[in-house]
DNA sequence: TCACTATGTAAGTTGAGATTACATATGGAG
DNA sequence: CTCCATATGTAATCTCAACTTACATAGTGA
């Protein structure tokens, strides 16, 4: 298409609300602008285009027979614009907003906070999509995942929201004086997982221990667990975050703690976010715990 | 239309120009702007819209599902546009200038200027015609009247060209030392006409003579016209900046004068004229004659 | 690994588009 | 015929959207 010969889009959209309206107030009321603003434009057009679309000669601005031909082609033009515009802001805007995140991070931090985001935004419908797979972000689909880790998952954007070291817990009852050195001792311990995960064979074999677990292996619902933990009922693997407030009350002891950097990131895909999502986003940010690292 | 919700034009046209090459750097081309400019309008268009219409995951930006959609309709809007654009400045450039005078003031004052605009304005293509009837100014119809008049046409705009008073003249030897006191006298003389006007007529008409002329009635195009009033042949109406040199070498005496304030003036409809109108209109004002009443 | 290319971003610039304030012209009512 | 209301026009000035510039980043092929 040849861009170079329009006139100013400005002046044509000026030209096409005064031939809806029919004079230059109402005119400038549909652009928002003031009617001299119309006016002005009016006759740039005229001039850019050396054609004259407006009838003069009385008191009120009427087209030609040339800006009745040009009217009819804009208002052909704008509208199906405006037709492929809405067809997806309107389509966007009808899709409730998907989140995605460990069962374990929806029942410790998202759940207790969420009725503060649906207070603040309740037009957002939300779909909390609580799993432990990590789910590929397409159009149409997730819009926001709360993932656990380093933050550098390819091809899209994180930012980060709760770092906090992963940590292998227990309370001391389970132990009764059992010395814990190593992964391999706390095969003969029962494990406590949440419903869906398989976080503590995930975590044993990142530490290198192969063999099956030799105690029980309890899945319960995520409010239950840690209520479980600190029954001692079993060993369960835990964000230090989560568990800060019973280590240092002595209901429970920290056996392994990863030293590493990683921790709970906003994720989603490169590019703008949808409204209900980046409110969402904005809402995360200001929840952000005070131990994010300092940069 | 709801111009409220649309995007701002530039970034739509920024878009549909980056559908149409597949790049940032080809797109900016098309606008006859930088790429950076592309990349900041495609991003703010997204954010305004709240929906991913480009996927950034590889090198080259390509469009999304919902890209490829509002690239549908945008290329039908702006294509619909254009074609009505096209249309009327087309129209409007092949259409030769049309401009009409009096026969009188086409052989005196303009023909034998032309050939500068001729030589200006090569790609001008023009219709002179000459004519004494008031022709109306109408869309695709005459551009431009150069009238002799006070210049207060209802509904047109005007701007003087050339100020001088209409003058009756005949040679002195026509003359042979008859007296003449009164347009009555006028009715015995021999009148010389320009072909196709009945500026004789007319002029007697206004001074309140009704009776039909006496003498004969010599019609002659107009390049003969003065050459025979200055050889006796008759009596003829003209304008004193026409005969102004014959008048003061004695070869012609004038017989009569309107002391009024008309003159030719450069006569066209309100509204912005088409290039090559306001060319024309631009190479006449440089011609003005210095008598032009000052302002 | 290097070089080329495509795209992104931030800081600064600028002129198109707008506002403001007033002027002018038309037409209807009294 | 006069007056008033309204529609439009214009000039001076302002402002911010759109752009440029300069550089950074990332992907990919040789």
């Amino acid at each position: 298409m040849e861009w170079f010969n329009l006139p100013p889009l400005a002046s044509l959209r000026a030209f096409s609300a005064f031939a809806e309206t029919g004079n230059v107030v109402q005119a400038g009321a549909a652009l928002n602008v003031s009617h001299a603003a119309i006016s002005q434009q009016l006759r740039a057009l005229e001039r850019h285009m050396g054609v004259a679309l407006l009838d003069r000669s009385g008191r009120n601005l009427t087209l030609t027979n040339e800006g009745e031909h040009l009217a009819r082609g804009l208002q052909l033009g704008f509208s199906a614009i405006q037709t492929a515009v809405q067809d997806l802001t309107a389509s966007g805007a009808a899709r409730p907003l998907h989140v995605t995140c460990t069962p374990m991070f929806a029942a410790q931090w998202l759940m207790p906070r969420l009725a503060e985001f649906r207070a603040l935004y309740p037009e957002v419908d939300m779909v909390l999509d609580p799993t432990g797979e990590l789910v590929e972000l397409t159009p149409g689909g997730i819009d926001i995942a709360l993932r656990y880790g380093a933050g550098d998952w390819p091809g899209l954007d994180s930012q980060p929201l709760l770092q906090s070291p992963m940590v292998v817990v227990a309370a001391p009852d389970l132990l009764d004086g059992r010395r814990v050195t190593s992964p391999q001792d706390l095969l003969d311990f029962p494990w406590l997982e949440e419903l869906g995960t398989t976080e503590a064979a995930k975590w044993l074999t990142s530490r290198g221990v192969d063999d099956a677990l030799r105690g029980a292996r309890i899945r319960l619902p995520g409010n239950l667990l840690m209520e479980a933990v600190r029954g001692g009922q079993g060993v369960a693997v835990s964000v230090r975050a989560f568990v800060e407030e019973d280590l240092r009350a002595g209901r429970l002891e920290a056996l392994f703690t990863e030293e590493d950097t990683r921790g709970y990131h906003i994720v989603h895909r490169p590019g703008v976010l949808r409204p209900q999502a980046r409110k969402f986003v904005a809402w995360l940010k200001r929840h952000r715990t005070k131990n994010i690292t300092p940069e």
